[in-house]
DNA sequence: GCCGCGTCCGTTTTT
DNA sequence: CGGACGCGGC
């Protein structure tokens, strides 16, 4: 019997091979940051094909769009499968690999007409649901200033994320308080909204598939030998929802394996639960749970840094403490500036200074506003920088572009229709389209009846190609047939720019030209909501650059970088300070400065400035508690005298 | 119906 | 400070 191991599993240390090879029964991996989690899940999931199991019966649930994308490519290439242009999760016999929200649309789209789900149905962005519950709260003429439509979202997706439906939440909170039957009255309006425009929001795309698998065994059974082994990704931000999801999906067998790290718990307020993982154990018996707290990543000072931060959590697991063979390297830097655009330039000199290739560098920070100061020094340095979270699909063109799809496959959609209609203006306002969807067609004035005409006609012209067109050329279609190219082209460098993201949305479709016809086009549609802006893959463009990475904390989850600046460290932005107390995190708050340093493999720099403008009006910042919890032997300032003025002991 | 101007508000973080 | 929205004049 031959008892040497493939060289794929040689590759391995110990723990990970173990972790690879319990093919049967739950696994829970508790993995620290840079201890090749990634690696494990690639490889596990190459080694059940080799040992026999289907390809299509693994399913794969990662938390980025990027990282399935990522880790399907790497697998095509292990099995040596050429793949072509179709981006479906589970294309070429491949595993099916998505996010959560892609996994639940692929339920809802193959199984969800038995609950009467249509086939064709898009997806509401935060945006879309935002001016949803605006136009309800109208209806109900509630002033939006007593109760913002973001709040009351924010209360429908809590209740939703955590399986509430909408009697039930009227049953519970109906009479609690005038607060409460607002949320409950406008999320009633909301649904409406939502079954009329043939829309989910993304609550629904986890919801559904829970109520579809928990409500009909033959669905769930068909699933449950649709996939037999489950790969799911940071356990550790799963909601409650996505955990019973899972379950619902595990089936008796519970071939159940889940990666997790406590400390990089960083969305519960996302509805996510450490909860999941906290209970795994006892909800799957039977659970062995293999520990990675090798660092293969940083140097030694990085990795020490990282165990004194987090070790400082009361909430966590205390015998978890990453460990690395790497070499100390150098020393942690920490400068203080006088302000944002002092702290900017000189992160950018710093860049340029530095012999890292650019694409090694990463700078980080807590919100997106601060995103701004550093654009400006990089344009200013001409250093080559890809700026993360432009909301790209936030774009007013971009959103008329999708706008006028959606109406097309729709002509149903209220709001696509609102927006296609001005995009570019054509003398239709508020008050004729009012009258058309009150029925009131007959009050139109001859000339208003002329061009709301024409507009239907292109909106019926375009429907018709849609049943034939690839999505690429649709869209191409739609750009001209909407106007909006010719209003474009007259508005000189500005709408050169706006066109340009216009077509980029056209290369965006291309990818589904394999598909023609309402099939193709529906799939890109559901495909731009689910997009995530944090990716630079789903923007062709974008992708295209090179350069420095600009990002948030929180995008940089599950990424690396040779060189990686942390900045904006003051108390009050980094801890950032909630403005409602309930939500105040601290330990959270610590766990996102955990994964920011955990990012740098060989040199990590911290600054702050001392003057940081809030809404127009500069204040006085403290150095961040969090740059007292790094030892100073560990820390090299740049000016001797700037240590004990920031770490103030 | 359109556009310009004034006001008000916000900012965590995002699939 | 800058984007979103509303009001009022054209």
């Amino acid at each position: 019997m031959d008892n040497s191991l493939p060289p794929y599993l040689e590759r391995l240390n110990d723990r990970q091979r173990e972790a690879v090879l319990a093919i049967n029964g739950p696994v829970s991996v508790l993995a620290g940051a840079g201890s090749g989690k990634t690696a494990v899940l690639t490889t596990r999931t190459y080694h059940l094909i080799r040992k026999g199991i289907p390809a299509e019966k693994i399913l794969a649930v990662t938390f980025t769009n990027k990282a399935a994308r990522e880790m399907r490519e790497r697998i095509a290439r292990m099995l040596d499968v050429h793949e072509g242009r179709d981006r479906r999760p589970g294309a070429y016999g491949l595993p099916f690999i998505a996010t959560f929200h892609g996994l639940g649309r692929e339920l809802l789209e193959t199984y969800g007409s038995i609950m009467g789900i249509p086939r064709h149905f898009c997806v509401y962005d935060r945006d879309d649901s935002k001016s949803a519950i605006r136009k309800a709260l109208k209806e109900l003429e509630v002033d939006p200033k007593e109760i913002s439509p973001a709040a009351i979202l924010a209360r429908i997706s809590k209740a939703k994320s955590e399986g509430m439906t909408l009697p039930e939440f009227r049953e519970k909170f109906g009479r609690e308080s005038f607060r409460t039957r607002i949320v409950a009255e406008a999320w009633t309006k909301y649904e409406e909204t939502l079954k009329k425009e043939k829309a989910l929001d993304f609550d629904d795309l986890i919801m559904l598939p829970v109520r579809l698998l928990e409500r009909h065994e033959d669905v769930r059974e068909l699933v449950q030998k649709r996939f037999t082994y489950l790969h799911i990704d940071e356990y550790q931000d799963t909601s409650v929802l996505q955990g019973r999801l899972v379950q619902l999906m595990a089936g008796e067998k519970q071939n159940l394996f889940v990666v997790a790290d406590v400390d990089q718990a960083i969305y519960t307020w996302r509805n996510a639960t450490i909860e999941n993982l906290l209970s795994f154990s006892e909800t799957y018996p039977g659970t062995k749970t293999i520990i990675l707290e090798h660092n293969y990543r940083s140097t030694k000072t990085i990795v020490e840094a990282a165990n004194q931060i987090i070790q400082i959590n009361q909430n966590r697991n205390k015998d978890k403490r990453s460990v690395t063979n790497n070499p100390d390297g150098e020393r942690i830097t920490i400068h203080a500036a006088g302000n944002a655009e002092e702290e900017a330039s000189w992160v950018a000199r710093e860049v340029s200074r530095s012999s890292f290739p650019l694409e090694e560098v990463a700078i980080l920070y807590r919100t997106n506003a601060q995103s701004r100061a550093l654009e400006e020094a990089f344009l200013h340095a001409q250093i080559p920088y890809r700026l993360l979270g432009t909301r790209f699909f936030d774009r007013k063109e971009v959103k008329d572009v999708l706008a006028w799809a959606r109406l097309v496959l729709e002509p149903d959609r209220e709001a696509d229709r609102i927006r296609a209609v001005q995009s570019p203006s054509r003398g239709i306002g508020k008050v004729t389209l009012g009258k058309i969807t009150a029925g009131r067609i007959e009050e139109l004035r001859p000339s208003d009846r002329a061009k709301v005409e024409s507009f239907e006609k292109v909106v019926r012209e375009l429907g018709d190609a849609a049943e034939t067109l690839p999505p690429s050329a649709f869209l191409k279609l739609v750009i001209e047939k909407s106007g909006m190219e010719t209003a474009l082209l007259k508005e000189g460098e500005e709408g050169q720019d706006r066109l340009e993201n216009i077509k980029e949305l056209g290369a965006l479709a291309s990818r589904h030209d394999e598909t023609p016809g309402r099939d193709g086009i529906s799939a890109f549609l559901a495909d731009s909501a689910l997009a995530s802006d944090q990716d630079e893959m789903d923007r062709p463009l974008e992708a295209k650059k090179k350069g420095v990475t600009l990002m948030t904390v929180h995008a940089a989850k599950g990424l690396e970088f040779d060189m990686v600046f942390v900045t904006g460290l003051e108390e009050g932005l980094f801890p950032h300070e909630n403005m409602a107390e309930e939500e105040r995190d601290e330990e959270e708050e610590r766990r996102l400065f955990y994964v920011a340093v955990t990012r740098a493999k060989k040199r990590l720099v911290l600054t702050l400035a001392r003057i940081r403008r809030v809404y127009g009006t500069d204040f006085f910042s403290e150095p961040s508690q969090f740059l007292r919890d790094i030892d100073p032997s560990l820390v090299s300032f740049l000016e001797a005298d700037e240590y004990e003025d920031v770490i103030q002991i």
